[in-house]
DNA sequence: CCCCCCAACAATGCATACGCTAATACGCCA
DNA sequence: TGGCGTATTAGCGTATGCATTGTTGGGGGG
């Protein structure tokens, strides 16, 4: 193999994505692997055999075989029986399909959450006005790394708040789905500047107690990313991502 | 084993269950099982070993262990290191958070239907109508089994309207969930006099193209089902089911 | 020159063997 | 008699061997 191979080989350097130990290697593959996949170290239509896959993170094809049924389950691979396991790529469809669920979940996490009663001296809400005072902060400091970052943890705790435990797990298998397509879009994002005020507004909707408000307020904010990632896709032709 | 016993072993006469044959093993043992467990042969709370599952379907512990891996994916196991494998039971609870989540899928699938244009020469139009009709029938008859499958076609097939699979595929894990508690409250259920009527009126809004109408009317329809399920685990004090 | 058939190969699905960890039971000591 | 420490063992995670089956490439026939 030669040098340029060599760092061009996104298995080069695996080893320290270790997980802490406590987990299975069956875990640690799952995990690396869809860390590759999320950072598009390993591109849609990337093909491989199952054993070419042990062999090259060092285990046997027993819990390479788990991890990669658990990826299929993810929705990130596609295992075919004779033909290896094979990266998906996302279509435009595919995206509409995801932000689709998107905004139904994350829509219907706001009105469950604005229907407990929620108190703006929970830890919670702090943490979450927090996030989103730091997304204004890194939105004005221009460091959309860390701004798409935050704008997820504030995705993710509004989604707790609901306190539907199956929501949160659906919502976030969704949410890796759609990850990659996030991060490659967002080199070409327009600066986001509405989205902490709409969160801002979909919050005091929920300690208002009004339901039917934050749901429609996160359903209508939701629907402008899809329409705003769509559109990229169309116009930057990104036919498969 | 004495007779009695072998009379309640739920795996006695357990072949017959096969798949076609095209499938892995692993295929049919999560059919097999997940069949037991929904029909409830397989009681919440039933704990057992893997190398014991294995033995008494015949099979070796490596197929088994992919089934047990699917059916905590699908929710209806936990798998615990070395405590075995047990089926879990549903609480209200949990019967909450998965009818909140069908409320919000469905709905949405039937707000997409809507969007699409569908028009009433379809074959999935006529076959959902069709479905209806026989619901009601099956009402008239007192058949309530029979309804019971056929208000499950009918929301199959509302959700596939939809066009997103996606979409389809969550639906589907999620009714699997539910499964089991909507056969053992069925007794106890009211004759669902209105759900026709509803369901044709979810219909009609999706052909006029009224997603928000449509949207509404089925998300309530939903939430009927839930407060009347939920209120029978209530005063009938089935705690898990 | 193209198409079809057969054979060799390779990947997978399954069975089985092995070592490790943790749970349980027993015995000893307080 | 009760609590703690140790020993045993059961279950699981992993590795590996084997047989089945689909695929591919080459050769032969049309």
């Amino acid at each position: 193999m030669t040098v340029a191979q060599h760092l061009a080989d996104p298995f080069a350097d695996l080893r320290p994505v270790s997980l802490p130990g406590g987990g299975s290697l069956a875990d640690w593959a799952h995990a690396t692997l869809k860390d590759l996949i999320l950072r598009n170290q390993l591109r849609p239509g990337f093909r491989a055999m199952e054993a070419g896959l042990a062999d090259r993170l060092g285990i046997s094809r027993t819990p390479m075989r788990e991890a990669l049924l658990r990826l299929q389950a993810d929705g990130l691979v596609e295992l075919t029986p004779r033909r290896g396991v094979r990266v998906l790529p996302l279509s435009a469809g595919d995206l509409r399909e995801i932000y689709q669920l998107l905004c139904c979940l994350e829509a219907t996490a706001a009105e469950l959450a604005a229907g407990r009663g929620l108190d703006i001296s929970l830890p919670e809400i702090a943490a979450l006005r927090d996030t989103n005072a730091a997304m204004d902060r890194a939105l004005a400091a221009g460091n959309l790394e860390d701004w798409a970052q935050l704008d997820d943890r504030f995705h993710r705790g509004l989604v707790a708040l609901s306190g539907n435990g199956r929501l949160q797990r659906v919502a976030a298998s969704v949410w890796v789905q759609s990850h990659r397509a996030r991060m490659l879009t967002m080199p070409f994002r327009p600066r986001p500047v509405h989205s902490c005020d709409e969160h801002r507004a979909v919050l005091e909707a929920i300690l208002r107690g009004d339901g039917r408000v934050a749901f429609e307020l996160h359903n209508a904010h939701r629907r402008r990313g899809m329409a705003l990632i769509l559109g990229l896709i169309e116009t930057h032709k990104l036919a498969h991502l």
